[in-house]
DNA sequence: AATGAATGAGTGTTCATTCAT
DNA sequence: AATGAATGAACACTCATTCAT
C-alpha cells in the first residue's frame, strides 16, 4: 500500500514533468496534468500540497536520475580529457534520447516565483558541478588558465542546452553520431586553450 | 504631433520589451507594463490593439535593429573567416551590452499561441540566416562538409544564447574581452572541420 | 453658422439612428458612429452630452417625422374604415421604404436604463395613439365592443412590427402591393368584430 | 449524483433564461445570473463553458419543450382549419402563461455574434415550420394562393410575437379568453383569402 | 482516495466619458 | 470644433486551491 502510493506518486511526477516541460510552469495547468492521469485537478492535492511543490519534486526527481548517470560516467577509469568528452556525449544522449524533459524543465523554463527560481538554480548548479569537476581535472592535466576553461565550459553548456531545438531525430544523423560529434566539438576548446 | 506620438509608441515598446524579457509573455501583465509608464492598463490600447500585437511589435522592432547591425558587419570587407568571427563578436556585444532584451525576447521566451510562435520563429530564422550565409562562405573558402559546418553553427548559436545566463558584467572580464574570447572560441570548430 | 451647426447635428442624428437601429443601443459604440461621420468618438460630445441623449434625440427626431406623416393621413377626408386602412398602408411604406430605421429604433430595441425605456415608451404611445384614434372612429361608425377593437389593433401593431423581418424587397411583391395587402388583411378584424 | 447535477444544470438554465429574456444577451452578465443562484460568477463555468454556450442551451431547452407541445397539437385529429386555430391558441398560452421567457429569448433578442444569430435563426425556423405545415394543409383544403397564405401567417407570427408586450394578466380578460380571441382573429385571413 | 462544487484573485479587453491642446 | 490621451468601471474567462462528501 505504501508501495502502491509511491508508484502512483512517481506516475504523477513523470506526467507532470512532461507537461511542465511542454508548456512551461505557468502554461501547465493542474486540470490538464490530472486529465493525462485520468484524474481531476483537485485529486493531485492528495500527492502534493501545491503546484510549486509538484514542480519542485518533478525537477528534483529528474535531476537525481540524470546526475546519478553523469556521475557514473565521471567516475569511470579514463584520462581526464576522455572523461569530459564522455560527459558531453552522455549529456546529449540524456537530452535527446533518454530524458527529453530534462532541458525544458531545468534550463529553458521560466518561473514566476523567486523561491522557485532559487531552488531550480541550486539543482542546475549541482548538475553543472559534475562537468566543472571534470573540466578542472582536464585543466590540471593539460594546464591552461581558469578563465579559459570556464568559458569553454560555458560554451559547452550553452551548446548542449540548445541541441533539442534543432536536432531532428528523424533526420540522417543518428542519436549516437550526434552525441559523438557534439562531444568532439565541445571538447575542442579545452585542448587548444 | 505625429512625432510626439511616435516617440510615445517607441517608449511603450521599449518598456514592454523589457517587461516581456524579464517575465515572459504570460508573466507580463499589461497593468504592470502600464504602471512603469505611469499609465493604467487600458491606456496601452491607445497604442496597440492587443497584447499579442504589442509583443510582436516589441520583437520586430528589436529584430530589425539587431539584424541591421549584424548585416552591416556581414557586409564588411574581410576574409570569410574574419567576417564570421566578427559576427560572433557583434552578437555578444548586442546581447550583453546593447540589447539586453534581445535574447529573452527571441530565444528563451515561451509563447502560448501558435501564431505568435510562428511569427517569432520567422524572425529567428531571419536572424540566424545572417550567420548561416557567413558560415556558408567560410565553408566555400575552407572546404569541409555541410553537416559539420551546420553543427558548428548550432554549437555557436547555443553558446551565444546562454552568455547572459552566466556572464557577470561586474566581474573581471570586460565586455569587449568577453566578445573577443567568445568569438575566438566559436570560430574554432569551423577551422578544424 | 447656427445653420451650419444645425445641419451637422442633423447629420449626426441620422447616422447615429442608423447605427442604433442596426446594432441596438448597447451594441452601438460611439467610436463607430463617429467613424461613419469621419470623426473620432469624443467629437460627438460637441453635439450631445451623452450616449443616452444622443439616442433620445435620434428617436425623437424619427418619431416626429413619422407621426407627422401618419397624422396627415389620419386627417384626410375619407370614411373611418378607409382612413384606418390608409394608416396601415402608410405605416408599411414608412417601415420598408422610407424610414427603415424606425422599427428597430422604436420597437425592437432593448434599453439598459429604466429612464430610457420610459421615454421611448412615451414616444411609442404617441405613435400608437394616431392609430387608436382612427380605430375608435371606426368603432363608433360600425359598432362593436372596445375590447375587440383593441385586440384587433394590437394584432395589427404586432403584424406591422414584424414586416421588415420577413419582407424581401428584392422578391416578386413590390412595396406598394405589400402595403395594400397588409392593409387589407389588417383592416379585416375591424369589419367582422 | 448524476441526477443532482442534472437538476442543478436545469436550475442554472432556467435562471439564465429568465435573465437573458429580461435584459438581452449583452445586458445579462454572468455575475448577476450567478447571484440569483446564490453563486459567484465563475462558478457558472462548472456547468457551461462560455456565455455563448449557456445562452444556446437556454434557448434550445425552451425550444424543445415548446415545439414538442406545438407538434402535439398539430398532430391532433381535427380538420385543418381547426388545427391551425388550436396552434395559434396554444402559442398564446405558451407565451403568456407557460413559457414567459420564450418570446424575448427567441424573437426579440439581439445577438452580437453571427454564429449565435445563425443558431437562433435555425431554432426559429423550426418553430415556424410547425405553423407553416398546418397553414399549408389549410390552403390545400380551402384553396387560395400561396402568397396570401404566407402573408396571413406572417401577420399571425407578428401579432403573436407582440402579445406579451400589451396583454395584462391582471386585467379583465383571462388568459384562456385571450388565447381564444387571438386564435379567432388570426385564423380569419386564412378563411377569406 | 477521489471529486464535484465553489471561489478569490487575477487578466485581457471594451467603452463612455473627461480634459488639455 | 476636433481630437489625442487617458481612465474608471465593467465583464468574460482562467486557474490554483479548499472543502464536504
Amino acid at each position: 500500500m505504501a508501495r502502491k502510493r509511491a508508484e502512483r506518486v512517481a506516475r504523477v511526477e513523470r506526467t507532470a514533468a512532461r507537461v511542465f516541460a511542454e508548456r512551461g510552469y505557468e502554461g501547465a495547468n493542474l486540470e490538464d496534468i490530472a486529465a493525462q492521469l485520468d484524474l481531476r485537478g483537485p485529486s493531485l492535492y492528495h500527492y502534493f500540497s501545491s503546484k510549486e511543490e509538484l514542480f519542485l519534486r518533478c525537477v528534483r526527481g529528474s535531476a537525481d536520475e540524470v546526475i546519478t548517470r553523469l556521475e557514473a560516467v565521471a567516475a569511470a577509469e579514463a584520462d581526464p580529457v576522455e572523461r569530459l568528452r564522455l560527459l558531453f556525449r552522455e549529456q546529449v544522449l540524456i537530452e535527446v534520447r533518454d530524458y527529453p524533459d530534462f532541458l525544458p524543465l531545468f534550463v529553458t523554463i521560466r518561473l514566476p516565483a523567486a523561491d522557485l527560481r532559487e531552488r531550480l538554480l541550486e539543482l542546475r548548479r549541482e548538475h553543472e558541478a559534475v562537468f566543472q569537476r571534470a573540466a578542472e581535472q582536464v585543466r590540471e592535466a593539460l594546464g591552461g588558465d581558469r578563465a579559459s576553461a570556464s568559458l569553454s565550459l560555458r560554451v559547452a553548456f550553452g551548446a548542449l542546452a540548445h541541441v533539442p531545438d534543432w536536432y531532428d531525430p528523424g533526420g540522417p544523423m543518428g542519436v549516437e553520431e550526434l552525441a559523438e560529434r557534439m562531444a568532439a566539438t565541445l571538447i575542442g576548446p579545452f585542448l587548444r586553450s
